[in-house]
DNA sequence: AACTAAATGCAATACAGTTGCAAAATATTG
DNA sequence: CAATATTTTGCAACTGTATTGCATTTAGTT
């Protein structure tokens, strides 16, 4: 709590990463903030590895494994969530305020996964005889809003 | 080509496997022939791992690589298809008539992986701007109906 | 039967993720 | 504020799926 001029304005959401975390059950730790704090800075799911990375960009040494446990961990509390990609990475974000049940856009060209709120649960029909649905997950892929930019050069 | 007898009836689907491999401009072994038949035989889409098991059940022996390039030679010649499950583990099927955008059904008691045709393009609304889709995948969770009958004892 | 290109088996490797345990750090209590 | 109890971390070793290199074998052809 050393010097707290600024309100609210750290770079990478620490503060507000922070609050979330000291809302929780659980130890406010130095790699809990910067990965909580990655991710609510990211405007697309991230990888254990891009997480790594930037932590690393960041100043923030923290083990491969305490990542991984960190990461469960939020996903535990309810902070973040993990979505399996095609590749067969977990991918994870922490963008508040998305419902549970939402669609994944991955992008074929910059290979970045989005969340997509607001895509209404889809409507479906010729759904056979006999299965109980509990999920459902959605996952679109095609070209993000940057890429399509960037190739109408 | 030793004593045909029942024209078209083998257990596994080894005679139909052997015409669409006879289609295709690769050649046709023991190895192919008898994964293919285990993927048109089963109902559900089937694990490296239980596509290996099953081989051994019917006296096929084969390497493990073998069969993971006998199953990605089969994808690249449109004879089966391959999906990523959220366990990280590739799975595949052989269902003829499949159209290229179906849904997969994850069925949560039994692990099993079902493709549902006649799941017609899904509805979507309120889709962000700038997002160019390509490709749509539905993946359901839920009960199948034989677990939902198991259960309804 | 001989030949050639393709497929196989084996060993080694890559890579994401997990586990066990001692050392360090956090939060709590006196 | 120091002692303590508990959680978290780092390191090393380990899973398990999938891939690669290369010598050997095999399917289809001439």
């Amino acid at each position: 709590m050393a010097s707290m001029t600024q309100p609210d304005s750290l770079p990478g959401g620490e503060l507000t990463a922070r609050n979330l975390l000291q809302q929780t059950h659980g130890r406010v730790t130095p790699a809990r903030v910067g990965v909580l704090g990655i991710l609510l800075n990211a405007n697309a799911a991230l990888s254990h590895q891009e997480i790594e990375q930037t932590a690393l960009r960041q100043g923030l040494s923290a083990d491969r494994v305490t990542l991984y446990r960190a990461l469960d961990w939020l996903v535990e509390q309810g902070l973040a969530h993990k979505i399996a990609g095609a590749d067969r990475t977990w991918r994870y974000n922490a963008q508040a305020g998305i419902p549970h049940q939402h669609a994944h856009f991955h992008c074929k060209q910059c290979e970045q996964v989005f969340c997509l709120e607001n895509l209404q649960p889809t409507l479906l029909f010729g759904l056979p005889d006999g299965y109980q649905i509990d999920e459902v997950e959605l996952n679109l892929q095609g070209s993000c809003p940057d890429c399509r930019n960037r190739n109408a050069s």
